[in-house]
Formats: C-alpha cells, structure tokens, sequence
DNA sequence: TCTGCCATGTAAGTTGTTACATGATTAT
DNA sequence: ATAATCATGTAACAACTTACATGGCAGA
C-alpha cells in the first residue's frame, strides 16, 4: 500500500485536496512516486474510512468547493511504522530494455532511434533536478534543516538516476554503431 | 501489455515450458522485467488464443507432461511492431525514497538501518552482474554477435542501475551521518 | 473564442500480488 | 524422512491505466 503511503507522506508536510495531491505528484513527490488523479481520487475515501485522515469542506464562493485533507494522528503512527518496517530495492522493470534484449529481431537504425530518444529525456529531466538543485538546495549540509536534508536525498536519488541513464544510452549508441 | 512482449522476447531466443519462462523471468530477463509464474500461466493462453504463440505437449513419462510453447510468424511480427513503437522512459518509483521524503517523522537511526541493507543488497547484485559479465562477456565489442551486443547492452544497465543505487546509499549515509 | 487551470469524480479493463492447491521425482 | 525441483494451475484482491464525464473561471 505504498501509495496510501505516499499520500500521507505528502499530507504530513501540509493538509491540501485532492487536487493539489494530484499536482503534487506530478512534481516533487512524483520524481519517486507517480500516481494519477484517478488513483487519488479513490485513495482518499478509503484512508478516510480506516481514519488515518480527515477532510473539512472549504468553500471558496463562487469557484467550486474543496476538501482540505489533513493527516490523523493514527495515519501519522501508520505512516511512521510504514517507515520503521524493512522494504526490498525495487527491481527494474523497463520497456526498452525489453525492447533491447530482442532488438536483433529489427533494423538497428530504429533500436538507435530509441536510444537517443530516451537520452535526450534524461538529459531534459537531469537538467530540471539539476535547476531544482540550484533553486532550493543552496546551503551546505551542515546548515540544512532536516527535513530539508532528506527533501535534498530525494532529489540526489533523482539526478543520478538520470545521469546512469544518459550515461548508459550513450555507451549503448556507441556499441551499437560499432 | 508488455509482459506479452517480454514474454514473446523470451520465446523468440528458444521455445520453452511456462515452468521454463517462469525462470527466465527469475533470471536473466529478470534483470529488466519481473513476472511471477503466475502471471505468466495466466498470459499464456491469451497469447495462444491471439495466434502469437503455439504449443505442444511433450511426453516425459513418467514425469508430468509439459508443453513447450513457441512464437509463432504473426507473433514475431508483433514483437517487431512493439519494438519499432517508440515508448517513454520508466519513472522512477521506490518505496525507500518515499520514505526518505518524510523520513524527518522517525528517528534517524532506523533509516540509516534502511538504507545500509539497501546498500549491501546492490552491492550484491553488482557483483553477481559482474560475474556474469567476466563469464560471459570477455570478447571485445567488435567480435561479438549481434545479440551477443544487445544481450550484453542489458547487462551493463544493470549494472550502471546497481552501481548508480550502491553510490547514493553511500552519499545518503554519510549525509544524514553529519 | 479558446486554452488552461481549478475541482471532482465514475467505469472498464489490465496488471500485479498473495494465498491456495496438487502431485511426482531427485538428491541429501 | 525431508527438502528441493519439476510442472501447472485457480481465486481473490489490490493497483494501475485509459477513457469518459462535468462545469466554472481567468487570461490571451
């Protein structure tokens, strides 16, 4: 149930709706995490439901209401034992090395295509974290708050998952065109 | 539907059992595409019934018949088709750095506990990578067969994906050290 | 006028996980 | 004896994707 959990790892920083949930994990949240507005949409009710969080409709006339969903005290315990309970590196689970491993079976030129299609997204979204980096994460360790200090580890995570990346698809354009 | 395809990748090499793939699937197609036996039990008969594979029940008396399945013409036309489809690259989606992201709600020491054993578990899987590398892939690039390349390409994200995994444990640590 | 943003959902289908189920053979 | 390997599945549930559905407001 690693989603509920993301959600309350999200609300636990600040109470918002279901909409801004869904932004949030099409940004910050959603460098190591993607869920859909859908999937929200129907998380929610059910972690209402087991009480781990609470909403308040907010009106804000005439724009359409929301619901402000804030975080329990038992969801804050789940999310903290969550945290504590041991979990396995996630595997890779990736299309176009799939796509790879039977690329004898086409023109290479069309595998090559791919490649660099995909390392040219690894550089677009290395440089984002890379301007995120620059933004935010200015100060030297020592003086970072600390949930600054893990926001920055998430970050770090990101940027050298994109590197690896670059770095692979250009070691693979130039294997391939040998 | 991938899993059709990675499925059908691993057909494409050598026609095998479901028994057979189940085991691929833990093994070197494993490396880049999870699929539990049961899993593909359950795709089997779709692919059969799709007319992109076929089997044969093989007699191994006394042991239990098995049937060998194998692609058919329209299935590796249909590989070929996903192949040549360009697809996006695979966000990142972890556990760990979900709860890295709210890991200020919990003592420090629990999750550098976390992020030691997620170390030591790539530090394993890198070796084992490398050994296969050594076992398998001594020729230099330019003597290799066509799919020997595109078998080692995958090879060596993994180990790129593990070494890059194995140096931000060692950033995270010394970080949340300080 | 049209695009984008705010705001919330339902429905259908696919994929993935966990648990259950069976039964023979082979090696220690 | 008993554990591991060969061999194949079913059932229930959880997670995820894709498409559908609505409607107002703000800015170019």
């Amino acid at each position: 149930m690693a989603l509920a959990h993301a959600i309350l790892a999200s609300l636990v920083e600040c109470p918002c709706s279901g909409y801004d949930l869904a932004k949030r994990f099409d940004g910050s949240v959603g460098f190591f995490w993607v869920a859909s507005h859908q999937q929200i949409y129907r998380e929610l009710p059910k972690l209402e439901e087991l009480g781990w969080i609470e909403s308040e409709a907010i009106a804000q006339f005439p724009r359409p209401d929301k619901k402000l969903y804030y975080i329990t005290e038992l969801g804050k315990q789940q999310l903290r034992e969550w945290i504590d309970k041991p979990c396995e590196p996630t595997l890779i689970k990736d299309d176009l090395l799939v796509k790879i491993f039977a690329g004898y079976v086409v023109n290479s030129e069309k595998i090559l295509e791919q490649i660099e299609y995909h390392e040219k997204a690894h550089r677009e979204r290395l440089l984002v974290y890379k301007q995120i980096e620059q933004q935010y994460f200015q100060l030297p360790i020592e003086q970072m708050p600390e949930s600054e200090k893990f926001r920055y580890l998430t970050l770090l995570n990101g940027i050298n998952y994109e590197t690896y990346w670059l770095a692979w698809c250009k070691q693979a354009i130039e294997l391939l065109e040998k």
